[in-house]
DNA sequence: TATTATGCCTACCGTTTCTAGGTATCGACA
DNA sequence: TGTCGATACCTAGAAACGGTAGGCATAATA
C-alpha cells in the first residue's frame, strides 16, 4: 500500500463496509472506491481484503446480496444492509467512540 | 474480559503501551493497571497479551528493562522508554490521528 | 493456614487483513 | 486489431496480534 495510507487496524473494516452500505445498495469494488472517496484517499481497503469480509458480513446476515447489472451494462454484485446490519453498524459505531474515548483518555495522561 | 470492557484493536496495545512508559519506568504488571487506571476501567490489557507485546518492543528497541527491587520489597522487571521508543510513540499517536479522522470522514457521510 | 493479589512467563487459538495470484469484460487508444 | 488500464469477481496462504488458559513464585491478608 502507498506509503501515505495507513493500514486499517483488525475490526475497523466491517463498520467501514456498513456504513458505505448504509448511504445505499453497492457492489464489492465500489464499496472500496466510496471508502476511498470519504475518506479523502486516507482509507484503502485491498480487495483480498473486502470479499471476504463481505462474505463474513453476509454469512452472519449483516447484508444480503444479488447480482444485477448496472448502468454501465456490466454485472456486479450488489449489497444491501439488512435490519440486522443497521443494528450492527450502531454497535460497532459505539465500540468504536468508546474505544477512542478510552484512549483518548490514556493519552491526556501527563 | 467483563462485557462492559472492550477488547482492544490489534495495532493499539504498542502505542497504549509506549505511552504508559512516557510516564515514567514501570513494570509489567503496572502497565497492566496505569492503563486499566488511566482508561477508566475501559481498557484492560490481558497479561497473555502484555508480556509477549513487551518482548517485541524490546527486540525493537523502543523499550529497555531490567530487574530491580521495588518499594514493597519485591522482585520485577522495570521498562523504560528509550529514545526511539519515544519516537515511535509519537509516530503511532499520529497514525492513531489520521485513522480516527478518516473514520470520522466515512462516518460523517450521508 | 488458606486465599488473594502481585509478578513473570509460555503455548496455542481465532480472527483479520494483506499479498499475490487468478479470471473475465469493457473502453480507450495506438 | 491488439494492448492496456480500469472495472469486477474470487481464492490461498502468510503474517500479525490479542486473547484464553495454563504454569510458577512470593507477599499480603483474612
Amino acid at each position: 500500500m502507498a506509503k501515505d495510507k495507513a493500514d486499517l487496524l483488525q475490526g475497523t473494516l466491517d463498520m467501514l463496509i456498513l456504513k458505505s452500505l448504509s448511504l445505499g445498495e453497492l457492489h464489492g469494488y465500489g464499496i472500496i472506491q466510496r471508502i476511498r472517496q470519504l475518506s479523502d484517499e486516507m482509507l484503502n481497503v485491498e480487495q483480498g481484503s473486502l470479499y471476504p469480509a463481505l462474505y463474513r458480513i453476509e454469512q452472519k446476515g449483516w447484508v444480503s446480496a444479488r447480482w444485477d447489472v448496472h448502468d454501465t451494462g456490466r454485472e456486479a454484485k450488489f449489497y444491501k444492509l439488512t435490519r440486522l446490519g443497521r443494528k450492527q453498524l450502531e454497535t460497532q459505531e459505539a465500540s468504536w467512540d468508546r474505544l477512542v474515548l478510552a484512549i483518548a483518555k490514556v493519552r491526556q495522561a501527563t
